[in-house]
RNA sequence: GUGAUUGUAGCUCAGCUGGUUAGAGUGCCUGAUUGUGGUUCAGGAGGUCGCGGGUUCGAACCCCGUCUUUCACCCCA
């Protein structure tokens, strides 16, 4: 017997409802997208190698997919080539194309491809799938779609009101509750700035992203292991033990004071913090978390990430603002800011949650059970009218015994079951029993259409 | 990438220190009931124990490799 086949490490198969479900999510991100103003654009599964290299950090190159060269690439190998071992080196000279890691850089190269078309502010969402080759775990796949939405070509901080609010927008219509945490780079940067830490920032930000997991002794432990100075550990500290938002806050401005920078990030922070409260939240919460680092390293002013409220799934969305995204590519003083939004750790907390609306679903609203070919003949005619009121319904495609036909009516979660046997065809009426309650009842031909809208 | 962990019927899981023919629940199929399903009753099918190698008289169980799952690190949606 052949082997059982299978699918790749962290890559999964759906369903009919776990496929409907999604869509039902796909559908309020991309409704809540287009009320906003967005308009959609889509780019290719792979991109060009160096599209894609040395815009993640190294840790990024590495969980990049690469794929090889068509062709033999071997011929155009030396042996030294083959020699020297080193996987990095070798892959650039067999690997010309790889599959895409987010949604944001094939954005940038997309604006600064076709600069001369666009209308700027660019408003753009794209909704596709991304590939990391990351080791799988629960809430982390090799294969996920990203929901994102940007903004270039607008430093206004309105933007960033916006973008809370759409957040609360698309999170209140799932039904989910969730925290927006807020932060800005700047901040971060100042207090390198006033530390004079900034030679280590990365490692800053590291540790400092790791609090809700490992701590504030544990923040600080590992700030000692990466050799910060005593007095920038416990200025650090002092800043980590601020009992809330408002205090910390309080205690950044104190020691900001002569950083430019930092000065700038609480001010915006602030502007957006006041100009959401004023607009109104329907029922995110917004707050500061001076912890949220965010790996990627080319945001440079707010930075957000969600997490749901009722379940510890890591986050389910992030974005912020990236002054010079598209510099790398030959455009520069491009604003940018954006947001993205995980479905796949959407879906699962929501399916953990079990708060999927039950009417969310499409069904199939009749099936006309199968009595033989003339009884078919004149189903199939009646269905066509149904199909074209709008109304899904469909023969049943085989006469065999009734039992199967309703078994699989409740299966599908169809609700209504239609007789039409000889003698409703004699009578020119149908038998229409609801499936849940039981009801039986006798409706004309013509009026069929009616009685499934009205019910 | 580092260190652990998981895999037995379609699904959820038992299976003793290695010992005859690997079990249960549920689902599936057939019949009681050939135009009225979900209940009940009777019967039935279904497993190379993830895959490959090894140790042994004998392996679901021990060893090695590999794939997969989950977890921690790393990083991240």
């Amino acid at each position: 017997m052949a082997q059982k086949p299978s699918i790749p490490k962290g890559t999964r198969d759906f369903g009919p409802e776990v496929v409907e479900k999604r869509q039902f999510i796909i559908n309020t991100i991309k409704n809540a997208f287009q009320h906003f103003g967005f308009a959609p654009i889509e780019t290719p599964s792979f991109e060009n190698i160096e599209t894609l290299t040395g815009k993640y950090g190294d840790e990024g190159d590495q969980l990049i997919f690469k794929i090889l060269k068509s062709g033999d690439f071997t011929n155009k190998l030396t042996d030294k080539d083959w020699a020297e071992k080193s996987h990095t080196t070798l892959a650039n000279k067999i690997v010309d194309k790889a599959l895409r890691y987010d949604l944001t850089v094939p954005f940038a190269r997309f604006v600064v491809q076709h600069q001369n078309e666009l209308a700027f502010p660019f408003k753009r969402y794209q909704i596709q799938p991304v590939w990391r080759a990351d080791r799988p775990q629960r809430g982390r796949f090799r294969e996920f779609y990203q929901c994102d939405a940007d903004v270039v070509g607008s430093d206004s901080l309105w933007q960033e009101v916006e973008f809370v609010q759409l957040y609360d927008e698309v999170f209140t219509k799932l039904g989910l509750s969730i925290t927006i945490k807020m932060s800005n780079r700047k901040i971060l940067a100042g207090i390198a700035e006033s530390l004079d830490i900034e030679d280590k920032f990365i490692g800053f930000t590291v540790a400092l992203d790791k609090l809700d997991k490992i701590g504030v002794d544990g923040v600080l432990a590992e700030l000692e292991k990466n050799e910060f100075s005593k007095s920038s550990i416990s200025a650090i500290a002092s800043l980590l033990n601020a009992s809330n938002s408002e205090e910390s806050l309080a205690q950044l401005e104190m020691l900001l004071k002569n950083s430019k920078t930092g000065q700038k990030g609480i001010e915006e922070l602030k502007f957006v913090q006041e100009k959401c409260e004023s607009v109104g939240l329907k029922s995110a919460h917004l707050v500061f978390d001076l912890t949220l680092a965010r790996g990627l390293n080319y945001y440079t002013g707010a930075i957000f990430e969600v997490v749901a409220n009722d379940i510890n799934l890591g986050s389910i969305g992030g974005g912020g603002r990236y002054d010079d995204l598209t510099g790398v590519f030959g455009l520069n003083n491009m604003s940018g800011i954006g947001i993205s939004f995980g479905l796949d750790r959407i879906y699962l907390c929501m399916d953990e949650l079990h708060i999927f609306p039950e009417n969310s679903l499409p069904k199939v609203q009749a099936l006309f059970l199968n009595f033989g070919e003339s009884e078919s003949e004149k189903a199939l005619q009646l269905i066509r009218k149904l199909r074209d009121g709008g109304i899904s319904s469909e023969l049943y495609p085989d006469n065999v015994k009734l039992k199967k036909q309703f078994d699989y009516a409740s299966k599908k979660g169809i609700k209504n079951v239609v007789f039409l046997g000889d003698k409703e065809v004699l009578e020119k009426s149908v038998s229409v029993k609801n499936i849940q309650t039981g009801v039986q009842v006798s409706v004309p031909f013509e009026d069929l259409i009616c009685y499934f809208l009205e019910s």
